[in-house]
DNA sequence: CTGTTAGCGCCTTCAA
DNA sequence: TTGAAGGCGCTAACAG
C-alpha cells in the first residue's frame, strides 16, 4: 500500500544543531545585565522602558530565542486564551462553518480553539468538559448532547462563557442559538402540500434533541392545517447519519405504497436518502418529490438540482461566535441576565427536486 | 433577521450561586490537615499513600471542587499535552478527515488539538506557528504553504516532532506524508487517453506545491507517453479554490475548440468546475468526459456518476496520526534519522462520467 | 525608569 | 507514609 522513499536535500548544519530550546526571561535578563521585570515590561510594552534598554532587550531576546511561555504567563494571569469548540462532526454544514469560522474569528482576537469532534457521544462530551475545565478554558461553543448538563453548568457558574448552538441545553439557563426549526419544517412541508402532495414521508432528527422536536411539530402543524392526520410510518425519527436517511428510505420507499414526497429534515440523514434514491434509480420529481434540509453547494449541480430548506448556519456560526466575542475578556459583557435565545431564519430555496404529484 | 425570545425554563438556584472557582491542591490540603504534596500524590496516583489518607483526600477534592490545573502542571513537567494541526480548509475531504481523526486519536491519548483553518495563507500559517512554540506545543502535523520554512525548522530543532502532510516542505528534513500525485495523474490521464481523448483540459494545483507539480508531471507523461505534446493552453495551474476550476473552464471551455476530456486534479477547484459545466448545461460525457480527483460521497450519486482518482486520503490521514503519535511522548520513538517520505497509494475509480470522445 | 518581592498551582527531590 | 523546600516562567504591586 505504501512506498517508502529516502527524504528530500540534505541541509547541511540544520539537522546537527543542539536542541534549540526556547528561552525565558530568565535568559534575556541575564544576557543583558538586568532584571526579569524589566525585560518583561520592555517586551510586553507595559509600563516605561528606556529606549536604550529597550533596543538591547530586544536584540538579547532575539539571540537567545526568547518565546513568551503562554503556560505560565496563563498560570500567573490566570488567562489561557483557550476556548473549547465541540461539534459532532466536520461534515454537516452547521458544524464546519462553526469550526471555520470559530476558529478565524477568535484566533484573530488573540484565542486558540481546542476542538473536539464527539459524534454525539455524551462520553466523549463528558471528557471532553473536562479536560477544558483543567485547561481553564476562558469560553465554549458547543452543540450539547444535552446529557452533561451538570457538567455544562459548572462553566456558567465559574463564569465561563458559554454558547450553547442547534439545540438547546434542558433545563439550564446558556445563551443560545438556534435554527428556526419550526418555522422551516412548517415552510418545506408546506410547500409540498401547496405542490397537492397528501402522503409525504418525513424523515428527522432525534425526537430528544430541540430541532428534531421543532422539526417534528412544524411539520405536524403544516400537515393539520391542510387538514391531514400525520400518519406515524411516515415519519422518521433517527440519529444525525446517513444510514437514517437510508433506513427510513427503505422501509417508506421499498414499500408498496410509497409516498408522493420525502422531506428529509435531518441533514446527515439526506446523504443516505441520496444514496438510497440513486442507487433505486428512482426518477425525481418525476416518480417522488424530494425536499432536504440545510443547503450544501452540490445541491445545486444535481440532476435534478436538489430544493432545501436554507437553515441560515452561516448567520448561526457568526452570531455564535460574535455573542462569545463579546462576553470574553475583561471588561466584557457579562452573562445576559435572562440568558437569550437566539432564533436564526430558515427559508425555502426551490429548485427543481419537486413536483405535483403524478 | 433574528428573533430574540426568552430563555427556558428557570432552574432555581443554579443563577445564585458564587461563582464556582476550581479548587486547588491547598484548599484540598487545607481541609484535609495534610501537606500539598500529600495531596499531589494522592491524586496524581504517583508515591504509597495511606488507605485512610487517600480516602479523605479523594472526599475533600470533590468537596471543594479540585481540578488539576494543566496549565501549572505544564509549566512545571515541562508538557502542555497541546497538538498544533493546520489544514487549509475544512471542505477538502483530505482536510477534513486529518482533522477529525486527529482529534479523536490523539484526544484518546490525552492530547488536545489546537486547530488552525489557515486558507493557505503564509502569514496566517506563521501566526500560528508562532503562537503554537509559545504554548509550547508537543507536536504538530501541518499541510504547510512552503512560505515558513524557517519557523518550521525551528520545531524540529527543538524536537517537537513535526508531520507533513500532502504537500512537502522544501529543503527541511521533515517526516513527510504525500500522496502518490505522480500515479494517481498518471493513472487519470491514462484512462482518459484509452478511451481515445486527444484533447484534454488539465486544472491542476499551483506549481509551487508538490502535489501540482507531481500531478502535472504524472499527466505530462501519459501524454506523451502517447506520443501527444502537451499543449500549454490546455493545462491550467492555480490555487486550491473552486474560482479556480470556474475560470478555467471559461478559459477552455467557453472557447470555439474546446477539449473533449476535462480532468480536474485540484479538489477544491473540481467543485468550481462541477458548478461551471452544470451552469452550462454541457452534456457529461457525451458532450466532455470529466474525471475529478478525491472522492467525495456525493460523486457516486450525482447524474452522471463522477470518476475519480481516489487520492486515499484516509489512509493518509491515518498515517499521519499515526506517525506523530509514535513519536510523541517520552521513550518515544526519535525522529527517522533520515526524515522517511511515505506513500500513499491512489487508485481509479471508473464511473460514468467519461466516454469515448463522439 | 528599574529592581525586589511575592506568588499563580503544581511536581519532585530530600529529609523526617 | 508524610512534610518542607525549591522552582517551572511569568506578572504585578511596591519601593527605590
Amino acid at each position: 500500500m505504501i512506498g517508502k522513499k529516502g527524504g528530500g536535500p540534505a541541509r547541511a548544519g540544520a539537522s546537527k544543531a543542539a536542541p534549540l530550546k526556547a528561552g525565558t526571561l530568565k535568559d534575556v535578563a541575564d544576557l543583558v545585565g538586568v532584571s526579569v521585570s524589566t525585560v518583561s515590561r520592555a517586551l510586553t510594552g507595559k509600563g516605561l522602558i528606556g529606549k536604550d534598554t529597550e533596543e538591547r532587550i530586544r536584540k538579547a531576546a532575539e539571540a537567545v530565542n526568547y518565546r513568551a511561555n503562554t503556560l505560565a504567563r496563563g498560570l500567573k494571569t490566570q488567562r489561557s486564551r483557550l476556548i473549547g469548540l465541540m461539534v459532532h462532526n466536520l461534515v454537516g454544514t452547521s458544524h464546519r462553518l462553526l469550526a471555520e469560522l470559530a476558529q478565524q474569528r477568535l484566533g484573530a482576537a488573540g484565542y486558540q480553539v481546542i476542538l473536539s469532534v464527539t459524534s454525539d457521544d455524551p462520553e466523549q462530551e463528558a471528557r471532553f468538559l473536562d479536560t477544558l475545565e483543567n485547561y481553564r478554558a476562558e469560553g465554549l461553543i458547543i452543540i450539547p448532547t444535552g446529557r452533561n448538563g451538570a457538567r455544562l453548568a459548572r462553566f456558567a457558574q465559574a463564569g465561563v462563557p458559554v454558547v450553547v448552538v442547534i439545540r438547546r441545553q434542558e433545563e439550564l439557563e446558556l445563551e443560545t442559538i438556534l435554527h428556526a426549526n419550526e418555522e422551516g419544517a412548517y415552510a418545506g412541508t408546506r410547500y409540498l402540500l401547496d405542490l397537492g402532495h397528501r402522503d409525504i414521508g418525513f424523515i428527522v432528527g432525534r425526537a430528544d434533541t430541540t430541532s428534531g422536536r421543532e422539526r417534528y411539530t412544524g411539520h405536524v402543524r403544516a400537515l393539520k392545517e391542510a387538514g391531514l392526520r400525520p400518519d406515524p410510518s411516515r415519519i422518521h425519527f433517527g440519529s444525525y447519519r446517513p444510514e437514517t436517511g437510508f433506513r427510513a428510505c427503505e422501509a417508506m420507499l421499498g414499500s408498496g405504497r410509497p409516498p408522493t414526497a420525502l422531506f428529509v429534515a435531518n441533514h446527515e440523514a439526506s446523504m443516505g436518502a441520496m444514496k438510497y434514491v440513486t442507487e433505486q434509480g428512482i426518477a425525481v420529481p418525476d416518480q417522488l418529490s424530494l425536499l432536504c434540509y440545510e443547503d450544501v453547494p452540490w445541491f445545486s449541480w444535481h440532476k435534478p438540482a436538489i430544493s432545501v430548506v436554507d437553515s441560515g448556519s452561516q448567520r448561526l456560526a457568526e452570531l455564535a461566535v460574535e455573542r462569545l466575542l463579546l462576553r470574553l475578556g475583561e471588561g466584557a459583557a457579562p452573562a445576559p441576565a435572562r440568558p437569550l435565545e437566539h432564533r436564526v431564519d430558515a427559508g425555502l430555496i426551490i429548485r427543481e427536486s419537486c413536483a405535483p404529484p403524478r
